[in-house]
DNA sequence: AACGTAATGTAGCGAGTGCTACAAGAGCTT
DNA sequence: AAGCTCTTGTAGCACTCGCTACATTACGTT
């Protein structure tokens, strides 16, 4: 027995994690019952029982993962700010593009969608996920920042555009964009 | 007999039309073969033998919206640049939240998440939109701009960035972000 | 008119969907 | 030990999915 199985107790609390993990990897849209009950252990017949239906399931799985994207904005913050903004947009941007950070991107993008469709639960993650992102992109801004607030925001909308445009393949193009605007450093690479 | 019914000859190039029609409105993830039959006044058994199998109609379907799209950017062309960066900018995120392109839109944001995710079409048909509409703007740029081609590589940066704040419910961060970088007119509504 | 090919209708298959009915086990209280 | 509620397993229902087998019609060519 060298896996304890941990069998005993099942709420939606230990539920979550195993199934956020398995919906960051196959996407949510695709995602149903069987499957996620499989990755978390379980029946379909379970998931109904703990969340009463899909429609919530989704809704506090999406909560969640809004949570532990905000848990780990956290855990990415820098104790030192940045000194420039190209510095401050350079940190964020290295942290959507990280490696890590990919699969979760392709689920943003699900999310966005199914926000621009009404899917329930979807806007409401979508707008605490960026709010979020905001507050972490305002505490490193330059502490010189002639406007820091305005700042953050004008670098938030472009960020989420370069990130957009290189999902689609137009990496190079927001790259040329970041130039133009003064905002990019010619030096680094892409 | 009012309606001629159009019965004889379907093709392809004849079924596109109706089928990119339902799926402006209803979305392409959660197609299915009957409905889209239905739309396009033909059976599901009709799509597959024209088409083959559902990627391949998935794949021509996205393509020829990217076409319907492209034409639209032509008709949308106005004859006269725009005389600052500032109007620029405004044609083209006028352009992007008319109330007519926000079927689109919603369409525009799976086709993101679908060119994420890897599914086979999607990638194509967002490269030669973003493509297109890059074109497009260029085109529309001041005739005396110091640098159009970066600038409407920036401005393409900041409008997606601002459209995907839009529905995501955050249009009021992008709409601040835009005045700081000093691309929006403080005059102009939101 | 006979023939051959393209186009279409009908019926269905096997798999998967969300969800439910029913019953049995588990653990706690009295 | 009896009862009670919470949790779980087994089957299954009605439905949709993409796709196919088979048969029929429509139509141009010879």
């Amino acid at each position: 027995m060298s896996e304890p199985q941990a069998k005993p107790k099942m709420s939606k609390e230990t539920l979550l994690p195993l199934l956020a993990a398995h919906v960051i990897e196959h996407g949510l849209g695709g995602a149903s019952l069987r499957p996620l009950a499989k990755a978390a252990g379980t029946s379909d017949r379970m998931l109904i029982y703990h969340f009463g239906d899909k429609e919530t399931l989704v809704r506090d799985l999406l909560e969640y993962i809004s949570g532990v994207y905000s848990a780990a904005l956290d855990m990415a913050i820098g104790s030192d700010r940045a000194t420039t903004r190209q510095e401050c947009f350079a940190r964020i941007l290295a942290l959507g593009r990280g490696p890590q950070m990919q699969p979760f991107m392709t689920l943003w993008w699900e999310i966005v969608a199914g926000s621009a469709r009404g899917i329930p639960g979807y806007k409401d993650a979508a707008e605490a996920m960026m709010a979020k992102q905001l507050i972490w992109l305002e505490n490193q801004m330059p502490e010189d920042d002639p406007d820091p607030a305005g700042g953050a925001r004008y670098m938030m909308t472009l960020l989420e555009g370069t990130l957009m445009l290189g999902t689609v393949g137009h990496a190079r193009m927001a790259r040329e964009g970041l130039l133009a605007s003064g905002l990019a450093d010619p030096a680094e690479g892409d």
